[in-house]
DNA sequence: GTAATACCAGCA
DNA sequence: GCTGGTATTACG
């Protein structure tokens, strides 16, 4: 017979490597799990595809024979092959990489078999809220006026058949009844029981909400998904749902690899965070993978948010995706925006930094026993300053002003270097003029405690510090059930103690405007909105700023009015959605240059507004397009370390791949990292 | 992941 | 030039 040829993915760092089949078997399907020997040691690997015998890696060595066919073990389905084949070009990594970060090698591990645990297999139907003719029926407790609005969206994201990406624009509550009700809706057609669903969320922290949702309604066909599971755990699961005993996939990121034979819902919530990457191998975005999955399958994608990215909110403008807005119940609290003058240049009076506005209506938050946020995006205390020569500290690594903080330290929140203090006093003496004339400048959330504690000393403080307390006292506090202050960046907006508070403050949060970073404003607009969400229905927030006008949209909660202007000036910088970036990282690690640069980079021109979207690297073939390189900057890490970075711009997917890939022959040492999409 | 190999300081 | 440890490469 003649022989076969397959190539392997193995999950680790390593590209596609083919092996001619196995003794005397015939031809291999796609995603069939085998063991083959890879250098010396026989491991599992996945069957990307076949070859042709005239199309065999060239250099003429001999091919290894795949060892064997593993047993009762399910191929993955085509569209999980052809993604791991996606992501690896999209995101410039090796197959096998990617492969690693889908399963984390549970998948090819030698199962032991393990007796599957005893748990009862609950009669879907009994669990369903469906009547007899399968058509969809809400829980009780679901049946509000609102859900007419709701099964109106529903009506929407049916169409059409097929793959069907839809933006769900709709608070929290609504995002997660409407995402219940459409999965609810998928697992109630008969002609599709061999679909899956799946599910996710940003945080793993959300997801018990969710379960507690889900976990009535899907019963034993819910399978929950995340980076936490213990690697027994993990197997379990992914038994589960290989056997097609689950079929309702609930998790973080992680759930959008869960292996369904097939897939036909997949709703991303909190869409807007599905930006943020660890430092895993591949530094992937699950909004792009879902809604790449979504096609491959021929499933509908649900993106939702209470406020969604510029990405998502540019598709639906474009027509690329469906829009589904859900109008908010119950109004919006109110919003004060705060005009807070210009002081004379120098430091600022050592208190009463608080407009008395905000101050009153913490007052009257205590007064009525509810809570309050006050939120500042400045840690620690202040910046020393020497009012006789204009002195302050500054970071020995990358210069920015030195912040002082009260546990005794004048640290660098630009790169994260840190000095210790002789003692936790505001240093007086200049080190440069020797005058006594070190004043502080500018209010960061220790220096704003103070002030509260100067004008409100009842009030019971929770603050918010960089290990997460004060004290114990401070903890204390919080079990007792007075009303309570919070103060800190918006981490604290996430603590439950502050759900329904009577006021919120924002303190010079104009920052975001200034701030590197070209989603900084998108991000300081959806935590307006997220606090706004947060408050008393006859709670206010205060933004207390010296540039009023930039809050003009913010102020009315106006999500559209908002984005075009952040659209018209993400355009007209050639930032997102109107651009692909890349940023690459060098690190340093030996001595010696760098780079081999200058004269054979592509060329740096102003680009063109991008034709499709969303643009995943799919249509535009030709990859033409424009580019631009920024860079090479030097920058510092956290810990001080220098490192090398590079913004690459481009007009397309295609473009972009191409441009980095220039600029990656040009780098001669150091270790590189490439992330496709960053923050 | 890890075996094979390239590299390099320390030594003769 | 030889050795042994370590950083880097490549695995079909």
């Amino acid at each position: 017979m003649a022989p076969f040829f397959f190539d392997l993915v193995f999950p680790m760092k390593l590209k596609s490597l083919t092996y001619s089949g196995p003794e005397g078997a015939g031809p291999l399907p796609p995603g069939t799990i085998v063991e083959a020997e890879l250098k010396k040691t026989a491991r599992r690997a996945i069957v990307l595809g076949s070859r042709d015998a005239k199309d065999l890696p060239s250099g003429g060595f001999p091919l290894k024979a795949i060892r064997s066919v593993v047993p009762d073990c399910p191929a993955l389905s085509p569209a999980l092959l052809e993604l791991i084949k996606w992501m690896a070009g999209y995101y410039m990594v090796p197959e096998g990489s990617v492969l690693k970060v889908m399963w984390g090698g549970e998948l090819f591990e030698p199962g032991k078999k393990k007796k599957p645990k005893k748990t009862k297999e609950t009669d879907l139907s009994g669990d369903m809220y469906a009547d007899s003719s399968g058509a969809l029926q809400m829980p009780p407790e679901h049946l509000t006026p609102e859900f007419f609005d709701l099964a109106h969206g529903l009506k929407k994201l049916k169409q059409p058949a097929g793959y069907g990406a839809f933006l769900l624009h709709a608070g929290h509550r609504q995002e997660m009844e409407f995402v219940l009700a459409a999965a609810l809706e998928e697992k109630t057609k008969k002609t599709n029981d061999e679909k899956g669903v799946i599910v996710t969320c940003p945080e793993r922290s959300h997801l018990s909400q969710f379960e507690a949702a889900f976990l009535p309604v899907f019963g034993n066909r819910l399978c929950v998904l995340h980076g936490g599971l213990t690697p027994a755990q993990r197997k379990l699961a992914y038994a589960r749902i290989l056997e097609g005993k689950a079929d309702v996939v609930l998790g973080t990121r992680v759930a959008l690899f869960a292996p369904l034979k097939k897939v036909s819902l997949i709703a991303v919530t909190g869409e807007e965070n599905e930006n943020y990457k660890n430092r895993e191998d591949v530094r992937y975005g699950g909004r792009e993978v879902a809604v790449m999955r979504a096609w491959l399958e021929r499933a509908r994608v649900l993106l939702s948010s209470d406020c969604p990215s510029a990405e998502s909110y540019m598709n639906t403008l474009k027509g690329k995706y469906g829009h589904i807005r859900l109008e908010k119940k119950g109004g919006n609290p109110g919003i004060r925006v705060i005009k807070d003058a210009w002081r004379k240049q120098g430091p600022q009076p050592a208190a009463g930094f608080l407009d008395k506005s905000i101050s009153d209506a913490l007052s009257r938050a205590l007064q009525k026993g509810k809570s309050a946020m006050l939120l500042a995006n400045r840690p620690g205390h202040s910046v020393p300053y020497c009012e006789e020569c204009g002195h302050f500290e500054r970071c020995p690594s990358c210069g920015t002003a030195l912040v002082f903080h009260k546990e005794g330290s004048l640290s660098c929140h630009y790169c994260g270097f840190s000095q210790k203090q002789k003692n936790a006093f505001l240093p007086e003496t200049c080190v440069r003029c020797g005058s006594h004339s070190l004043k502080p400048l500018g209010a960061g959330i220790e220096r704003l405690a103070e002030e509260i504690k100067k004008l409100l000393p009842m009030a019971a403080l929770r603050i918010e510090n960089k290990n997460n307390a004060e004290g114990k006292r401070e903890a204390a506090v919080e079990m007792a059930d007075n009303a309570i202050i919070f103060l800190g960046t918006k981490k604290i907006s996430k603590n439950a103690k502050t759900a329904g508070a009577a006021a919120a403050a924002l303190i010079y949060p104009e920052s975001a405007f200034f701030r590197p970073g070209f989603r900084a404003r998108e991000r300081l607009f959806a935590e307006i909105n997220h606090l706004a969400d947060r408050l008393s229905p006859d709670g206010v927030l205060y933004i207390q700023t010296r540039n009023p006008e930039l809050f003009r949209a913010m102020k009315y909660l106006d999500y559209e009015g908002f984005m075009e202007n952040e659209l018209e000036e993400r355009k007209a910088l050639g930032y997102p959605p109107f651009s692909k970036l890349a940023q690459i990282t060098i690190k340093k690690e030996g001595k010696g240059d760098f780079f081999s640069m200058r004269g054979n980079l592509p060329a740096s021109n102003s680009l063109p507004v991008m034709g499709g979207l969303p643009d995943m690297g799919r249509g535009n073939p030709s990859g033409a397009g424009e580019v631009e390189i920024l860079g090479p900057v030097q920058k510092t890490d956290e810990r001080g370390g220098k490192f090398y970075s590079i913004l690459v711009k481009a007009s397309s997917a295609q473009s972009l791949k191409k441009a980095v890939a220039g600029v990656l022959k040009t780098i001669r040492a150091g270790k590189v990292t490439v992330d496709i999409d960053p923050v």
